[in-house]
RNA sequence: GGAGAGGUGGCUGAGUGGUCGAAAGCGCCUGACUCGAAAUCAGGUGUAGCCGCAAGGUUACCGUGGGUUCGAAUCCCACCCUCUCCGCCA
């Protein structure tokens, strides 16, 4: 969430902010909403403060004076009880609204209601589209490398199993985006797939509700996390950071779960858009000075990555309609992929990664700060990036890997991971 | 899952109804002594909110959330977490 004293010290860049990025929160009404809040806060206070003075002259005073005391102090007790319960009241109408108020967003970032305004930036690598070319689905089941029916039978539709020398290249996968990471600096570790509701909403997601991509666990305040960037930026949740440990860069490894309520068809064919998959993720907490440094070092170690995989590709810059609620900027790499369809064309993009600079949004929110070296504390920056969605990336190299012979070969920086060179 | 013990500031740890934001020690910071350091001595040393130009005042925080009370770190209830033992399991 942004700081209350900046929402309320600069509402005509809010409002503007949430117009560019699509998202219908009154900031009038809101400010109106916080000065009641602090009207109410203020009473509260007050009458806590009597409360405690006539708490304190209890002791210094003779026992015929208090029974009066003891009275007055009822009388407190009671109106203190009504303004407390209003203010929890109004705190958590404060709060929800608090919460759906983005990010403010980088000047530079393109202005656009809809993805529409994604600009590329640059790409690596120049798609050739095959006439001939066959999707993953149907290369995975000529070679018995993933089976949809079988998923769909034990789990439910959009679960798949990995089969053969699908599933080893899987984890062949992971190994080599460790380490890449790990070449940039980034400590790896693996991560709970569950995580507290409280976590959730720190980083931006909401666990509950009608509009939620997450699987909640019925009776407990847990949710299985969409990505470990949730259990990531939860591990320092709470702390202070020293300015020296700055930047802490971690890799992180787990299952990741979506509902995907409402998106089926051609944007969610075969492995694209799954229930649950694997991946790797980069995430960094520093100090404030340093996130734009980060959000091109993770955008570095994304290109790299898939640059050694030999897979064209290009990077976008999202427009401020597409951010999300915690991201001041977003970069996405999208891949080629010959299988996927576009209107009438074989052959597209699609997104495989996206790096996102959060600034202070999620560490006000998980409640993160650095001690800086003259004593000052202040709220780190996060940021996030993927390294491997294995999904996606299984789908890029099976498609960007067959050969008119009808093999598929392995990409090469793969080979020293999985110990064979062909997958088909 | 069962039984027991426990969760207090950066750390160790005292505190079982008011004098407690909290003893003491350690650590850290400043100063004195010293050529310098160590030792010693003196002082300081949490976070967040509100009021105030400031000095300062004030509210909240002793695992979390409720409750009792004029008043709660302290009493009661629920939950969470840690440790020990038992059970179960990978």
């Amino acid at each position: 969430m942004l700081d209350i004293k900046f929402i309320r010290e600069h509402s005509e860049e809010v409002k503007t902010n949430c117009r560019n990025r699509n998202v219908g929160v009154d900031i009038d009404a809101f400010l109106r909403l916080d000065a009641e809040r602090a009207g109410i806060q203020r009473e509260t206070e007050d009458l806590r403060h009597r409360r405690n003075e006539i708490a304190a002259l209890m002791q210094t005073v003779s026992s015929e004076q208090r029974d009066g005391l003891i009275g007055k102090g009822k009388e407190i007790k009671q109106l203190l009880g009504l303004r407390e319960a209003a203010l929890a009241e109004t705190e958590s109408i404060w709060m929800e609204q608090m919460l759906r108020i983005p990010n403010m967003t980088h000047p530079d970032a393109p202005v656009s209601a809809s993805e529409e305004g994604n600009r590329e930036i640059r790409h690596i690598g120049e798609p050739v589209p095959k006439e001939n070319a066959k999707d993953h689905v149907e290369l995975a089941k000529e070679h018995d490398l993933i089976d949809f029916d079988r998923g769909a039978k034990v789990a439910g539709t959009k679960f798949y199993y990995l089969k053969g020398k699908l599933a080893l290249l899987e984890l062949a996968l992971m190994r080599f985006a460790l380490d890449e990471a790990m070449s940039h600096g980034f400590v790896p570790v693996t991560t709970p797939d569950l995580a507290k509701d409280e976590m959730i909403i720190g980083s931006g997601f909401q666990p509950r509700g009608e509009e939620s991509q997450i699987y909640s666990i019925e009776n407990h305040d847990l949710s299985l996390i969409g990505t470990s960037e949730i259990t990531l930026g939860g591990y320092h949740a709470g702390e202070i950071l020293a300015e020296d440990q700055l930047p802490i860069r971690y890799t992180g490894l787990s299952h990741c779960y979506r509902t995907e309520a409402g998106t089926y068809g051609r944007e969610s064919y075969g492995l694209y858009r799954v229930h649950q998959f694997s991946k790797v993720e980069m995430y960094v907490f520093c100090a404030p000075e340093q996130s734009e440094a980060m959000h091109a070092e993770l955008v570095r170690a994304e290109e790299a990555l898939w640059s050694k995989l030999d897979i064209p590709y290009r990077v976008i810059d999202i427009c401020t309609g597409d951010l999300g609620g915690p991201a001041y900027r977003k970069y996405d790499i999208e891949a080629w992929m010959p299988g996927k369809t576009a209107g009438d064309t074989k052959g597209a993009f699609g997104e495989v990664t996206s790096a996102s600079n959060c600034t202070d949004y999620q560490a006000r929110r998980l409640n993160i700060r650095m001690k800086r070296r003259d004593g000052s504390i202040v709220h780190v920056h996060t940021l996030n990036g993927t390294a491997i969605a294995t999904s996606r990336a299984m789908l890029a190299i099976l498609e960007n890997y067959q050969k008119p012979d009808g093999s598929i070969d392995v990409p090469k920086a793969l080979i020293p991971y999985c110990g064979f060179s062909k997958l088909a």
